[in-house]
DNA sequence: CGTAGGCGATCGATCGATCGATTGGATACG
DNA sequence: CGTATCCAATCGATCGATCGATCGCCTACG
């Protein structure tokens, strides 16, 4: 167990995340910001940049964290897409309610990024479901998943997945790993798996 | 065809679901608003009164409509759960590709409202989520389908239609109704409708 | 003449960002 | 060793801009 005090950097990027899911990357002032990190606004720059490139970095590490993980599920999980499709889904659904503040910024605040810093993010996600795009692909190729239209079914079973970060709380009924193999049934039916 | 004019009310409020899906509640300033609805801001208080009390009216309009339309498919199914599940995919699909913009503005903002305003809208959600639960518990029951944990799915099946607010466009390959069909087999697929 | 609808002007508050100044510990040098 | 230099880190003060909202006044019309 290694319980280091948090750095200066992380206690403003566990502000940040925590106000931008709550209040959104608008409805957060800077001043909020810096109180809640324990500096004045103005020690709040020599850390954050811009409140802009604070929230693009932010959502860049989350995404490289994301695909990382799938990746390496990939690595570990055997040939058959429906066994890699679980995997995505459990990695997914693990992150979204273990990380919901996180995933919830990724996902809700591409918005309110200037184009230039939204292309960085967007390359990542496209980077991420890409992974899914291979293996729901493969799978369809193969005749062991059944879906007409690849693309729609994927975005839907990402956004199915996606949905835990707004309900799971770690105090309730259902554990993370229950969720996740649920979804991964949910996902299997969805996808028309053999 | 009735090609009426739109009124100044249905001007801001087009302009105020536009910005507020665009630009989220707290990145539209009143100024922008009353540009888009050909009025000053002063003259925009005589209509909208605050800028919460409009974003709660839209959100309320958009949730009442929606509910209504899943009441009258509903009403028009049979008694089939499977079927009435159908109707629900079919109505809320719809809704999310006709009206991307009200439809994200209710899924994405409801954080912006303060307390009181938010149990209202919260309220109208419930309702219309309680359509969805009775549905899927029926065919649970009668074992026309199959799910270990009806609330979870269906807040996963919710989301898995409502993403396609945020892709849709109507110049795209898919028409509405194509999607919607996709939807039902997806929506099928996952509650293990026998 | 009353009222619905609109306007310009302006309110206090807060926004994101920058400024110059200060601190303290590390590093380089005589 | 002593001290000069540097730099990361922090601060209070403040910038111009914009925020949401309100005011009094004007005009058109039933």
């Amino acid at each position: 167990m290694t319980a280091t005090s948090p750095t200066t950097n992380e206690r403003v990027e566990q502000a940040a995340t925590r106000l931008f899911a709550q209040r959104g990357f608008h409805g957060t002032g800077i001043r909020r910001l810096a109180q809640e990190s324990g500096l004045t606004s103005a020690s709040l720059y020599h850390w954050m940049g811009t409140k802009e490139e604070l929230l693009a970095r932010l959502m860049r590490s989350a995404l490289e964290r994301l695909t990382a993980e799938a990746r390496a599920a990939l690595a570990g999980a055997g040939e058959d897409p429906r066994d890699r499709l679980d995997a995505l889904v459990r990695v997914h659904v693990r992150a979204h309610a273990e990380r919901p503040e996180q995933t919830r910024v990724v996902d809700g605040e591409l918005g309110a990024l200037t184009p230039d810093a939204r292309a960085g993010v967007v390359a990542l996600r496209d980077e991420y479901e890409d992974l899914w795009r291979t293996v729901i692909e493969d799978g369809v190729d193969q005749g062991l998943l059944v879906v007409a239209q690849p693309d729609l079914a994927r975005r839907a079973v990402l956004e199915m997945c996606s949905s835990v970060a707004r309900w799971f709380r770690s105090d309730g009924d259902l554990g993370v790993a229950e969720v996740a193999e649920e979804h991964v049934s949910l996902a299997r039916g969805a996808l028309g798996a053999r």
